[in-house]
Formats: C-alpha cells, sequence, structure tokens
DNA sequence: GAAACTAAAATTTTT
DNA sequence: TTTTAGTTTC
C-alpha cells in the first residue's frame, strides 16, 4: 500500500488515508479524483476494513466499472468483488429486489426505459381524452419525473394545494390525474421507472426502519462520486443510510455541475458542510491533465459564475498552445475546419485518431462533422444519441424477455402481441385493455383466462391470443433450464423475429439482423462473463437490469483509434489531447432554452468549463456565421463564451480573406459532390451556401488539375458521371439507400419537384429527386 | 387488419 | 431534413 500512497501529492494523500467522518473533496478538474478515490477505497481495506461494509456510488456504469479494477489490481480480485460499488440505480435496484414484497412489488419487476414510460403515458392521455397537443406527453412526463425527484408522491401532490394551482395556471389541470393514472398503470404493470429506483428506495427506507437500520449496519462507510449531480431523492437516500455511522465521503467539483435539467441539485454539494457535524474539507486544486493557457482560461470563465465554491486551479504543466478560435461561415464549412484541422495535426504530429475529440451542445450538430471526416476519410466514432438497446429490433427482443420474466409488463406486452403481425389487432387489444382495467388483472392474464371472461373476440382471435399467451408460457418453461443466450436465440426463431426482419431484404433490414446479431453476441458474453462471478445467478432477469440501466458509454467496446464525437455532457469524466468544441454560437451554447434565469446561463457556462477541461494539449474553439437548423439556414452569433476568455489564452485566426468563388468550382474542389452521386439543388441556393469560401483554400485543395475542370462533361478516367450529368433518366438504373437498385420508369414534374417512378425489387415507387439521395449505376 | 400515404413535430442535455 | 405518428385505402 505505502508504494501506492507515495504516488499521490500531499492535497491528494490527506484525504486517501481520513477514514472516519464526514468529509468532503472538492476536486477540481483533472486533479486526481479518481485516483484518491479509488487509493482510498484500498486503504482503507489494507486497514482491515471489511469492504462487505463500503458502499460507493457512482453516476455510470463505466466509472464504477474501471475503480473496481484498479481497486482490485491493487488489493486483488478477490478482496475487491464483495465491494458494493455501482450506480444509485443499480445499487439500489439490487436492493429494491430483495425488499419487494414489503412494497407490494414483485421481486422480478421490470424496469420501465424513458421509451416504455412515454408510451404509457401517451396511452394515459389518450385514454384520459385529453388534447395532446396541451399534454405533450415528454412534457407530462418530465413534469412527473421531477415531482418524483423531489419525493412528491401522488399523494402529496393532491395535498399540496401551491401544485395543483401551478398545474392549472399552465393549463394543465389534469396533471395529477394522469400521474395518478400512471403511477397506478406502472404499479400494476410490475414496472419502475427510473425514478422509482429512487423513490421507492427513499419509501423503503422511510416506512420501514428495520431495513434502514439493517442498511445502515451495513454500509458503514459510504463515498459518492460527482456528488455535485446528486439529485433530492439521492441525497436523502445518501443521508438515511450514512446517518447512523457519518462515515460518508463525498467527492465532486461544483464548477462542473451539469444534470440541473434533470433534478441535479448543485445545493447538495454547496450545502455539504451544513448537512453534517465537524466535516472535513479537502481541495484538490492541482490539475495534472492540462496546459497552463486551458486551465487559465477555463478558470477565467467560471469566474464568471457567482454561484460557486472557493477552489483556485492551477497546473504545474506548460503553457502549451493558445486557445484556437475559428469563424466559418457555415456548419458545413465548420466541419471541414475541423476535419482539415485534424488531419494535419495527425500528419504534422504522427498522432492517432483517438487523440481527438469533438464535442457538441446537441446531438444534432453531429450531421456536419461526420460528412467532413467522412470526406477526408478520417474514421470516428459517436457515443450517444440512440443507443442500442433501443433500437426497435433490440426492444422487441428484449420485449420477448421482459415478458417471460414479467408477465404484467403491459408496454413489453402491447410492443410484441402483434409483432411479427399474428393477427392481434388494435381493436382487441384496446377491448383486453378495458377487461384487463375491469378485472383489476393484467391483460396477459386477461388473455390466458380468455374463456372466462366477457371480452367480445371471434373464436379466431380466441385462438390467436390463446397461441401467444402458450408461446410465452413455453419460453417461460424454458427460462428455467436455458442460459439467457440459449432462451433469446430460441425465442427470436420461434417468436418468428427473424423470420419478419429476414423478410426484409432492404438494407435497413439487414442492420436489423446484424443488431440482433450482436444483441445475441452480448447475451453470450454476459454469460461466460457471469460463470466467473461468484454470486452472480446469470439469469434473464440479471441481464434484463443490466440492460435497462446501461448505456452505450459503457459498453463502449474499445474499437481503437478513432475520432470521438459525442455532447459535452458525455465528455465529462474523459480526457482527450486534442479537443475541438464546435459550434460556440448564441442560442446554441449557450442553449436558447437555458438563457432565461441566470442560473440556468451559469449551468450553460459550467458546461463549456466541462467543455475546455477536458483537453490536455489543445483546445479548438469553432462556430459559424450560419447554420442549417431544422432545415433552414439560420444566422448566427459567436457565443458570448468565446468572449469571456481572457484574451491572452486565445488565437484568434482571422480567415485571410473570405472571397467568392465560382460556386459550381468550389463545390468540386470540396467534394461537396459525391462522384457517382447526382443530386439535384433547390433552384436558389441559399446566401451562404457553399459559394464562400475562406482561408487558404490551397490547403483543402486537392492537387489534381482536374478538379479545376468542373465542367468537363465527363471524366475519361473513370467514366462516373459528375454533377453535370444528368443521368436520371427513363430506363437508367440507379441505386437507393433504403430501397436497393431499381429502373427508373417515369420523370415528371421539374426543378426542385421532379419526380422518378422507379421499379425497384420491393415495388415501384415515387420519390421526390429533391430528398432522394441517388446513385446512378447504369 | 395491414400497407401505403400524409402531416406534423423535432433539436438541450440522460442515469 | 428526418422521423414518427396518424389517416386513408385496399
Amino acid at each position: 500500500m505505502e508504494k501506492y500512497l507515495s504516488q499521490l501529492n500531499e492535497a491528494q494523500l490527506a484525504p486517501t488515508i481520513q477514514i472516519e467522518g464526514p468529509m468532503i473533496v472538492i476536486a477540481g478538474a483533472g486533479s486526481g479524483k479518481t485516483r484518491v478515490l479509488t487509493f482510498r477505497i484500498a486503504y482503507m481495506m489494507s486497514k482491515g476494513i471489511d469492504p462487505f461494509n463500503i458502499l460507493a456510488l457512482t453516476f455510470t456504469n463505466k466509472a464504477a466499472r474501471e475503480m473496481k479494477e484498479r481497486i482490485a489490481s491493487i488489493v486483488g480480485q478477490s478482496e475487491a468483488k464483495n465491494l458494493w460499488m455501482g450506480t444509485f440505480h443499480s445499487v439500489f435496484a439490487k436492493i429494491l429486489r430483495i425488499e419487494a414484497d414489503r412494497l407490494g412489488y414483485p421481486s422480478n419487476f421490470t424496469i420501465y426505459d424513458t421509451q416504455d414510460s412515454d408510451r404509457l403515458i401517451r396511452d394515459i392521455i389518450k385514454e384520459m381524452n385529453l388534447d395532446k397537443d396541451v399534454y405533450k406527453y415528454k412534457q407530462v412526463r418530465s413534469r412527473i419525473s421531477s415531482y418524483k425527484n423531489s419525493l412528491i408522491t401522488v399523494r402529496a401532490y393532491f395535498q399540496n394545494p401551491e401544485l395543483i394551482e401551478a398545474d392549472t395556471m399552465a393549463r394543465r389541470p389534469k396533471m395529477g390525474d394522469i400521474y395518478k393514472e400512471y403511477v397506478e398503470r406502472c404499479f400494476k404493470a410490475g414496472a419502475m421507472d427510473f425514478d422509482d429506483l429512487l423513490l421507492k428506495t427513499n419509501e423503503l427506507l422511510t416506512r420501514f426502519p428495520e431495513v434502514l437500520a439493517k442498511y445502515q449496519n451495513r454500509f458503514k462507510y459510504i463515498l459518492v462520486d460527482e456528488y455535485q449531480d446528486t439529485n433530492h431523492s439521492q441525497y436523502l437516500i445518501v443521508r438515511a443510510l450514512s446517518d447512523k455511522f457519518q462515515n460518508i465521503c463525498v467527492v465532486g467539483d461544483d464548477a462542473q455541475s451539469i444534470y440541473a435539467f434533470r433534478g441535479a441539485n448543485i445545493n447538495n454539494i454547496l450545502n455539504f458542510q451544513k448537512d453534517y457535524h465537524d466535516v472535513k474539507v479537502f481541495r484538490l486544486e492541482q490539475n495534472y491533465r492540462s496546459t497552463k493557457n486551458i486551465v487559465n482560461a477555463a478558470n477565467s470563465v467560471i469566474d464568471k459564475n457567482q454561484t460557486k465554491l472557493d477552489k483556485v486551479v492551477w497546473t504545474a504543466n506548460d503553457d502549451g498552445g493558445k486557445i484556437i478560435v475559428h469563424r466559418s461561415l457555415t456548419d458545413a464549412d465548420e466541419g471541414r475546419y475541423v476535419a482539415s484541422t485534424i488531419f494535419d495535426n495527425k500528419m504534422n504530429h504522427q498522432l492517432p485518431n483517438s487523440d481527438f475529440a469533438i464535442l457538441y451542445r446537441t446531438n444534432a450538430q453531429s450531421r456536419s462533422i461526420e460528412d467532413a471526416l467522412r470526406k477526408r476519410d478520417i474514421p470516428y466514432r459517436i457515443y450517444g444519441g440512440l443507443s442500442f438497446y433501443q433500437r426497435k429490433e433490440i426492444k422487441d427482443v428484449l420485449s420477448y424477455l421482459r415478458l417471460i420474466i414479467n408477465p404484467k409488463d403491459e408496454e413489453a406486452l402491447k410492443r410484441v402481441i402483434n409483432f411479427p403481425p399474428r393477427g392481434i389487432g388494435q381493436t382487441t387489444v384496446d377491448r383486453l385493455m378495458v377487461a384487463a382495467n375491469g378485472y383489476k388483472r393484467s391483460i396477459f392474464e386477461v388473455m390466458k383466462n380468455i374463456d372466462k371472461t366477457d371480452v367480445k373476440v371471434n373464436s379466431g382471435t380466441k385462438r390467436k391470443l390463446l397461441d401467444f399467451v402458450t408461446l410465452i408460457e413455453s419460453f417461460q418453461v424454458m427460462n428455467q433450464t436455458a442460459d439467457v443466450f440459449e432462451l433469446a436465440e430460441y425465442v427470436t426463431k420461434t417468436s418468428g423475429l427473424i423470420r419478419e426482419f429476414n423478410k426484409d431484404g432492404t438494407p435497413e433490414g439487414v442492420t436489423r439482423m446484424e443488431n440482433i446479431e450482436e444483441l445475441l453476441n452480448g447475451m453470450k458474453d454476459f454469460v461466460e462473463g457471469q460463470k466467473e462471478i461468484v454470486d452472480a445467478t446469470g439469469s434473464l432477469a440479471e441481464f434484463l437490469e443490466d440492460v435497462a440501466l446501461s448505456t452505450d458509454m459503457d459498453n463502449d467496446k474499445d474499437d481503437g483509434n478513432k475520432v470521438a464525437l459525442m455532447t459535452i455532457h458525455l465528455a465529462k469524466g474523459l480526457e482527450f489531447p486534442y479537443v475541438y468544441i464546435v459550434g460556440l454560437e448564441e442560442d446554441l451554447f449557450p442553449s436558447a432554452m437555458s438563457m432565461n434565469t441566470r442560473s440556468e446561463l451559469e449551468e450553460e457556462r459550467r458546461l463549456f468549463y466541462v467543455a475546455l477541461t477536458r483537453a490536455e494539449k489543445q483546445a479548438y474553439l469553432t462556430y459559424a456565421l450560419s447554420r442549417y437548423r431544422w432545415g433552414k439556414l439560420v444566422d448566427s452569433e459567436p457565443s458570448r463564451f468565446i468572449e469571456e476568455i481572457d484574451e491572452e489564452y486565445l488565437e484568434i485566426e482571422t480567415p485571410i480573406e473570405e472571397r467568392r468563388i465560382n460556386p459550381m468550382l468550389s463545390a468540386d474542389i470540396f467534394g461537396d459532390v459525391e462522384p457517382n452521386k447526382v443530386r439535384f439543388k433547390p433552384a436558389k441556393q441559399p446566401k451562404f451556401e457553399k459559394g464562400i469560401t475562406k482561408k487558404t483554400p490551397e490547403k483543402y485543395q486537392a492537387p489534381t488539375p482536374k478538379n479545376l475542370k468542373p465542367v468537363a462533361k465527363s471524366s475519361p478516367n473513370t467514366g462516373s458521371p459528375n454533377l453535370f450529368d444528368n443521368k436520371i433518366a427513363v430506363g437508367n438504373k440507379v441505386k437507393h439507400n433504403r430501397f436497393g437498385t431499381g429502373e427508373i420508369i417515369k420523370i415528371e414534374g421539374a426543378g426542385p419537384d421532379t419526380k422518378a417512378e422507379i421499379k425497384f425489387q420491393v415495388g415501384v415507387k415515387k420519390l421526390l429527386l429533391r430528398f432522394a439521395k441517388l446513385e446512378v449505376i447504369g
């Protein structure tokens, strides 16, 4: 242990060897926080504390896993495995399963993800005959979520005139009724949503003192990472559990609190010292990650925030290069700038792609960047966005599996009862739902006993319903002997899912199949992995829980050398030598939605701080004068955050010239038009679109002279059509992303409204050429 | 009951 | 511009 402790500086050592009593570690960006946490736990164990008595809570599974591995490498695998380390959600889901019956839940309760919640809320709004434009399901969901995170139960809601008043004033008087119905339906389905995992834990600890005592005695030492991101519900859980022994260590950085929008309360960290007696405060202020320029620039920005703790982050590292600020005309230009400087940096310094990260405020911004990277053949990986487990085909498979564990799971049932199509239509499902409500039973039970109910369905449908029940029950039987992988393989075959997706010969269908295959492979890995963990059951239930609480970030298959693209939120906790922060424009970053109050703006500023402090060597800030937003070109102004950085740390690139070049010429120079791709542009070109360039065009310019002759009718070398060969003509063969290859049989209309009738294998389609990205192949 | 077509919303961030 | 929910048609 000594040799590990000697790796720490003085400021890090102090909190590492402070074991007893309440304490807070205020850890600046890049100050070695994780190292302190891991060494501290290892140190505790070396002092004879039973890992069984330690609870460490993190915000991502990835953080938990990495920390556990590092601890294992110090104290040994067998010692580390008894540690309780995980996200709030996963740890308390496990506890809730153990104690579920006290709350009236089955221990195999389903965890509803956001999609499930949304669908349920949408159904409820429809059933209650409410105007869906007034009651937008997403708003309703976030409202319900914030009630739950503030521990406002349905009961508490109806007892609180102010809340009712607020919703009434917002022209949503039925909010409470929707909330009530939602909670009841979840309960009936044996399901908890994300917020329930915390809310019900609180309920458990409050209503059952013996349970509280049990876990208080078990978790004598509690550590919480990223404490600045805890919400009220999490705060109360931590308080309750640590109340007896007061051995609570929280670590965090108020300057990196960026999750207020989903209920995180920065006051939890700001007020920690008031919550416990005799709190020991430690500060980690030396940054080991970034250059002086980056650290100082970040400090100068965060200084503008009023709400913060005292802390001065500094570094002994080199000055490094100044932060480069670049202006582009459009988002497409911005993409090209990023791609070309990455290219140059790679060439000049022999760097791997994985040294670069491109961070943005919203996922939608990735598109223009992706286009540019693709054209430069720079491999990249996008993190976040639609997660693997959210995809249709994956959710379909998972829904079958969920039904095996919990047939009451309504959302899963509704999803697959008629997929693949088996002749059970909406009308039938509606009748079943009404009946289920009437009998106070689950839909599945009603189906199973369809003969004993008064549900009006014809005998054919009845047969189909019973067949479905039998199908699921046969899966349940198999689940008792087979492992997760064998079961899933059987389910996808027997349910007809494989056949259904195979039937669809489009490239999309093929991708679907590949995804299902990947899911099955993942299950195989899971089965293998579980064999090594002693008390793991390897059960289907366990797999589903893992899946429900994991994100794409967690299953980070290290697929090597790629430029990383992600939102700033996702980048928290990561670091890269070169970081591009793109789209630094007013209304985008800071977001238009977050400029109403000072605290919202301060959160945006913290977000910017997080972004900047990801960079180790070099940071780039880029913005565009105009950008496509929801399909339209919108003018934008540079973000205020650029101005807020002390000028001495910036290098503002002034474009050498912004001159207009022949639009056709430049289009070809920059490779906007891919060879072999015919694209019809709208007749009128937007003001700035692709016509203007700036700054050393030769840098981008492909050296081949043929590019300078755009009007060449056809390039004899390739014979491939370019922009000026209109090959969209009757009789020609074309390729479509989705429909595959086909033949043009008719053309009608002109200009931007030109339509073509094309005969594909899947049938004849009429496509608007403006949108259909057709590739002429002969 | 299902496929094909039409209209409208979406873009702040996610355990 | 894309995606998804809703409506119409067979």
